[in-house]
DNA sequence: TTATTCGTACGAAATATTTCCTACCTTAGT
DNA sequence: ACTAAGGTAGGAAATATTTCGTACGAATAA
């Protein structure tokens, strides 16, 4: 992190780890260091309680997060809108590997068939709607 | 990096850098140091020319990158295949977003109106290309 | 009240990534 | 032969990320 990210409080890049925490807070609304601390035990890896902790501080720190102090116990929520994140990174993405193009990236998509029958039903009306707009 | 990886040679996440560096070799083929450097600096970012060699050095003994040594100015080139290691870029990125649903991640391409009317026929044809099989 | 439990804060270490400095070698030009 | 230009290698430093140990305060049970 820059200082100058640091100090100004802007959005940087989330990592792998800090992803996984919005992932959590995402799908189970406010929730204490603890809870999140579980989840990532459960469904991902080993992590020690206070390297939960340290992380989810230094994401509040940099406005990644959100956090009620009112109690002893914080309640942290994502600072992010998920949609609005997820969009975000989606287009860093796209630009980073397909040089901007949607497109490209739906061909590879469909082409690796990672989607079933009815994914693409839906994708197709989808499609439908957006061309009568 | 692990130690792990380091010993067996094995692929690791791409970071940032590295991926731009992909980029070059896959856009141009096999490179010289000096070659992918300067378009770094051209497209991308000032950088010295020693940070570029370290860095594909390292990628080198990643195996992420090749390299032709029978003349002094070594010629690397990308060791792992452009649309192969898209679909693996793509496939993690979707199962870390979008818990591996692939329509999801359409339908908010979509959504974002990041592809143009031609693309979208593109899509559709394929579509249906895909139905017929 | 005392001890145990559970929380936060903070510092430091471990790991990973990125950058640059320096040494030295080879080639080309003079 | 000498120098300049340009190449590689490798170490060290700078930056970023991740993990954990320790200190200590607040709540709770005995």
């Amino acid at each position: 992190m820059k200082a100058e990210n640091k100090e100004q409080g802007k959005k940087a890049e989330p990592t792998k780890s800090e992803l996984e925490i919005l992932q959590v807070l995402w799908k189970h609304g406010p929730s204490t260091v603890r809870f999140v601390n579980d989840r990532l035990n459960e469904e991902k890896r080993a992590v020690q309680y206070t390297s939960t902790l340290k992380l989810m501080q230094i994401m509040f720190e940099k406005e990644i997060l959100k956090r009620d102090e009112s109690n002893m116990k914080h309640v942290y929520s994502a600072a992010v809108e998920e949609q609005k994140y997820k969009s975000f990174l989606l287009d860093r993405f796209v630009d980073s590997l397909y040089e901007g193009s949607a497109a490209s990236l739906m061909m590879q998509l469909l082409g690796n068939k990672k989607a079933s029958k009815k994914e693409l039903d839906e994708i197709r009306a989808l499609l439908n709607k957006l061309d009568k707009e």
